[in-house]
Parts: structure tokens; C-alpha cells; sequence
DNA sequence: TCGTTGATATTCT
DNA sequence: GAATATCAACGAC
């Protein structure tokens, strides 16, 4: 469990304009609530403009827009035909990047993310992008809106963490990168990191 | 605990 | 038509 260290303060607006691997490690630790329901992100997975794995790599389309718009907004996708996948859209001079949400220590809202996930484990809740998308009732109305903004809020992350890093599940290009970045040890995970060290 | 598989919508070829 | 940034149910051990 992530311990806080005092009151949760504001998430830095400017982290939004870092590359996508970078943000993807200091969102660890930050705190992720839609209507006030959610919890610290613990999973997270970065996507470059310039990566073939990336929704964004073969340039913009209508699923993909938000990628290409204002940084610090939603880009939600559905993936496999059944979840909603969430990504924070961030920009480091090329429009197109993104990070992925994998995974959220839940610590508001429990009940309401149960009653949607049909199960109480706190550990399957928001372990994994479809679950946590589920728990916190992230669909697409929520495409390109503000993560700063109601009904989304954000904390910044109370640090350092420990990282793990790892390749990115589920892609079948783009795999000789390590742009999965975990809270290491954590139990909320989609799966466990095979090392322990950053990447 | 592990591996396999079906469900399902949207995008791109 | 094929592929897909996933999940849960199921059966074999």
C-alpha cells in the first residue's frame, strides 16, 4: 500500500508537456477520481507519436483525435469490442503521445467502484485498463475532457516511488521498449513486473 | 496456479 | 475480412 506522507496537493499542470516515458513513471503515486471515485495510480504505460504500437503512429484519425489535441485531456478508446481503455494525452513538442492507465491503488469510492465491477476484492478492481475503466464508469463521453476538471480530478504524486519497468502487455509491436512502469511491489497490479528495476 | 478461449465494437486493409 | 493497448470463465493439473 502507498502510505501518504501528509495532504494530497494539486497535480503539476506543466508535467502534462513532458514526453510520454517520463510522464508515464512520475504519475505513479498520483492520485486518479471521477467523481470523486478512484485511488493512486499504480500501473501506467507510455505511447509515443513515433512508436508503430502507438493508436497515434499512423497519424490522426477520428478515434485517435484527442491524442493529437490539448495535453492534459482523456483520450478513451474501446478496446476488444467490450472495455474503455483511459489514456492522459502529454506532449513533448510533437503532438501525439500518450499515457495509458493500467492500474489504480483504489482509496475512495470502494462501494460504488464494487457495485460496478459486480465484485468487493479491492484487488480486482481497478487492476487493469477495462476494470479500472469500469470501476470509475469511464466511457466515451469522457473522450478529450479535462483530467484537471470536473468531473476528474487529480493529486500529485507524495514520492519517491519505487518503480518497476517492464515491456508493454498486449502489443505486438513496439515490444523492444520497457514503457510499462509499475509501483514495484504493489499488489493492485494487472501483473506482476518480472524485474525490479526501472528502465 | 496455469493455459485456453469466447465475447464483442471499431478501425483499418 | 483481419486485427485489436482486455477480461472472465472454464478445465487440466
Amino acid at each position: 500500500m502507498i502510505q501518504p506522507l501528509g495532504p494530497a496537493s494539486p497535480f503539476p499542470a506543466d508535467w502534462f508537456g513532458l514526453d510520454a516515458v517520463t510522464l508515464a513513471q512520475r504519475l505513479i503515486g498520483a492520485g486518479l477520481y471521477l467523481d470523486g471515485v478512484g485511488g493512486l495510480i499504480v500501473e501506467t504505460e507510455a505511447y509515443r507519436r513515433d512508436d508503430p504500437a502507438s493508436h497515434s503512429f499512423r497519424g490522426a484519425t477520428e478515434r485517435n483525435r484527442a491524442m493529437f489535441g490539448a495535453v492534459g485531456r482523456a483520450y478513451v478508446y474501446r478496446s476488444y469490442g467490450i472495455h474503455w481503455c483511459l489514456n492522459i494525452v502529454c506532449d513533448a513538442g510533437e503532438p501525439g503521445s500518450a499515457v495509458l492507465i493500467r492500474a489504480l491503488e483504489p482509496n475512495a469510492g470502494l462501494e460504488v467502484m464494487a457495485a460496478r465491477r459486480r465484485t468487493a476484492a479491492p484487488r480486482l478492481l481497478c487492476a487493469g485498463p477495462g476494470r479500472l475503466a469500469e470501476a470509475l464508469g469511464v466511457d466515451r463521453s469522457h473522450d478529450g475532457a479535462d483530467l484537471l476538471a470536473a468531473p476528474f480530478s487529480m493529486t500529485a504524486p507524495n514520492g519517491p516511488f519505487a518503480l518497476s519497468a517492464g515491456p508493454r502487455i498486449g502489443i505486438t509491436k513496439g515490444v523492444d521498449h520497457s514503457w510499462r512502469f509499475g509501483h514495484a511491489g504493489s499488489r493492485f497490479l494487472s501483473r506482476a513486473f518480472r524485474t525490479g528495476e526501472p528502465g
